[in-house]
DNA sequence: TATTGTTATACTCTATAACTATA
DNA sequence: TATAGTTATAGAGTATAACAATA
């Protein structure tokens, strides 16, 4: 949302407080260029989510869609349409119900999602410039906080 | 964007990228909350990014607003509409260019702001399980990507 | 004459309701 | 009868162009 860095100012002793402002303002850094991004690849605010979100390895159904993007299903209709147009995502038959139609990214559809990601999650220089010993001190910490963390 | 954690899986062994892909994991827990902390406070995504984005201390002008959300002049126009009518925002007079128009968060709008900062920025439960110790070493080592960083 | 902001207008995006096909 | 997806339609949000006021 705004590119300013969060944090509660009133909790800066906290040291739990000024690590999460510390991250908000690295992400802060990247989050203004999204726009720019978006843009320069003809993409509109909900093609871009769209080609982010949409599983590159499992098509999904047009219902389980509106519900990741939480919109109505006639919407899910009208977006994929438009990647369709521009062939990047295409309808599949569902193999066992014939109501269902899948989404799946085509091949085109795969390469832009991959140039998106590598400029969207761009690692910021601000990370490049710790040392070695630092970054590995960083993983070894920020490793405990993922979900599958023994 | 995508919900999905960032990160190049090819450069696993480079310890930026992998403090980076960490990161954003950590922030991709919060963003899949914006919509719903939107539509909690009765704000759609542009009112939301504008009630976070005008500068609480100092009124801005139409013009730098348009080119601050990169957004057409008469869009801004409409949006702060919209803001003055929930009382969020006002427009004032330039005290010099009776051309300009400036905007400014009324005290319902702060604390509306307020309020909405608390959720979006709020620290994730995964950091919290940190350890004091490696709480500060965080922040120590994350200090050093400040911009301000000696 | 150039710039700030608004208005008129059209286009894009999203939702609600009615509909078709399948289960 | 219920569910998946589309179509028809209306409404919200955004941009382009023409305009009024001021510099």
């Amino acid at each position: 949302m705004s590119a300013e860095p969060a944090g509660n100012p009133d909790r800066a002793d906290d040291p739990a407080e000024r690590a999460w402002h510390l991250i908000t303002r690295l992400f802060a850094e990247r989050k203004s260029h999204f726009p720019d991004i978006a843009a320069r690849f003809g993409l509109n605010p909900g093609a871009m989510h769209a080609l982010l979100s949409i599983d590159p390895d499992e098509p999904q159904s047009m219902s389980s869609l509106a519900g990741a993007w939480r919109c109505d299903a006639s919407n899910v209709t009208w977006l994929v349409d438009r990647l369709e147009e521009r062939g990047l995502a295409e309808r599949r038959p569902h193999p066992r119900d014939r109501r269902v139609r899948t989404v799946a990214l085509t091949r085109k559809g795969h390469r832009l999602r991959v140039q998106l990601e590598a400029e969207i999650f761009a690692m910021p220089n601000a990370l490049r410039q710790l040392s070695e010993r630092d970054l590995e001190t960083l993983c070894r910490i920020l490793a405990k906080t993922a979900p599958d963390h023994a």
